[in-house]
DNA sequence: ATAAGAATAATACACATTATCATTCATTAA
DNA sequence: TTAATGAATGATAATGTGTATTATTCTTAT
């Protein structure tokens, strides 16, 4: 029953997890493929997708699953929230103290088990903002 | 520039609403098919999910991009939460005050166009618990 | 009744993710 | 050091969810 860290550190994982740190974003599987085939060109696609699965799994990042077809991978693990551009599906981070308490209102009200929980924003991030002002005054 | 309100009712749509509106689950697109198949068996599964999306982007119905690989469809459309099954994927209301407040915060705090907010939290509903601790027990 | 447009059903397609499996790699025990 | 064992990888096939296409059917207005 152990669910932690006794994964090996293989190069193909080390590079996923340096590749995944190193950005603010909040890529998809796909994107991470692309980030560490530049390192390693011949990793496959299933390796990423298998890996980014078992690190989540294990706490060790954070599969984010936000609105949009695709899930999302985050370095940081600790509890925050994120807002997505309904425009072009970009996911960022919101500035906004965590509500831990939440799980315990939910636990009150339901017969589940409550583990945590998740706040999604949805909006226009200012690029798309800024593109359809330009759009619109042409 | 119309967006509201001015589709036509067609027995399919009638249907898939009163299918919809029928349970308090928040069923997948492909659920929805299963169900509104018993009354109209010629349906197909195209016309489920053009008319589901349809009258998602109306505010006649409700479209949850929650966890999970499907999305799903709920006839109440004002603000409220959910949370989902981690074992078995079922999504259920959770009765919690909405917080529009939300919305200004993260509109504060971040350079986005806030459009709204849903909060998701994750647990193990009861049958799932249950059916853990028979098999424990055996 | 008839023409014009909208909606449907059937089907093909696209994309994201998972499963399969032969090969390679790492680790352990002789 | 080497043989054996199991884990991880890469290549590829398969699955599943959702979207696009298109010929046909249905509505509606005349």
């Amino acid at each position: 029953m152990q669910s932690q860290s006794d994964i090996r550190l293989t190069p193909q994982r080390q590079v996923i997890l340096e590749e995944l740190a190193k950005v603010k974003t909040h890529p998809t599987a796909n994107e991470v493929y692309d980030m560490v085939r530049k390192r390693l060109p011949r990793i496959g696609l299933g390796t990423v997708y298998r890996n980014l699965e078992l690190m989540a799994d294990n706490g060790m990042i954070l599969k984010l699953e936000v609105g949009g077809s695709q899930k999302r991978f985050d370095a940081t693990t600790d509890l925050h929230y994120h807002i997505r551009c309904t425009r072009c599906g970009k996911v960022d981070d919101i500035e906004l103290g965590a509500m831990p308490q939440l799980d315990q209102l939910a636990a009150d009200t339901s017969d589940y088990q409550v583990l945590g929980h998740h706040i999604e924003f949805s909006g226009i991030c200012k690029t798309c903002a800024d593109n359809q002002a330009e759009s619109a005054t042409n």
